[in-house]
DNA sequence: CATCGGATCTTCT
DNA sequence: GAAGATCCGATGG
């Protein structure tokens, strides 16, 4: 199995999510090994994107997207899950692709360990923060490089998949640029995850 | 099966 | 001070 270069990524977010589909992003801890074949992924521009965290500039949060290609942007949502990105572009131009879903081809029993209320196997990476904690990473894991044999994450090449497999549409539970469709997806996996609309919450009722 | 509210805390305004 | 690239269990049809 061919480990992804830094020069395959350092392109265009919308781009690289397609080429994504397929790889194999697999981690390595003192617990074992965890593989995830990637079925659906959205791509994150930077600048003119306004639902990038990039769209108002760089931050402490997000200066590892402004960095070189090939790294691993983590960042921690709704006080408890996080999530992954493997970014893009050339580096000081910010750019990511989120993983959103994937089948797990190694390493089941542990993964199924780290999503102890996932019912059913296919659904233990169907969704960013399942597939994020079935292979056990955290915040400690911002900025390492996926393209590096050394990792103990690390992003290979899988079987391509085909063009008239990969499906499209607007991202998952994002209020901003609702009308872009800038998710990818493999059409028929069952690790795919439900489509949500995005926008406000209610108001919550103050007490 | 669809919908809803709660959990929980970091980040930027 | 509020919103957020989410998940899960409960509830109702």
């Amino acid at each position: 199995m061919r480990q992804v270069t830094q020069q395959e990524l350092a392109h265009d977010p919308l781009w690289v999510a397609r080429k994504l589909l397929g790889c194999e992003i697999r981690s390595t801890s003192p617990e074992g090994e965890v593989g995830v074949r990637l079925v659906e992924v959205e791509a994150y521009r930077g600048g003119d994107d306004p639902a990038s965290h990039c769209y108002r500039g760089r931050t402490e949060r997000n200066a590892v997207m402004f960095g070189p290609a090939g790294h691993l942007y983590v960042y921690f949502v709704y006080g408890m899950h996080f999530c992954i990105n493997v970014v893009c572009m050339t580096d000081g131009v910010p750019g990511a692709v989120l993983l959103r879903a994937g089948e797990i081809t190694t390493g089941l029993e542990l993964a199924r360990s780290r999503r102890p209320a996932v019912r059913k196997d296919v659904q233990l990476a169907s969704g960013p923060a399942r597939l994020a904690s079935v292979l056990g990473i955290t915040r400690e894991h911002n900025g390492v490089d996926l393209t590096d044999p050394a990792s103990p994450i690390r992003l290979y090449h899988g079987v391509p998949v085909p063009e008239e497999e990969i499906r499209s549409g607007p991202r998952v539970g994002v209020a901003a640029a609702m009308d872009l469709p800038w998710r990818s997806w493999v059409d028929g996996s069952p690790a795919v995850s439900p489509y949500r609309r995005g926008g406000r919450r209610r108001p919550r009722t103050r007490v």
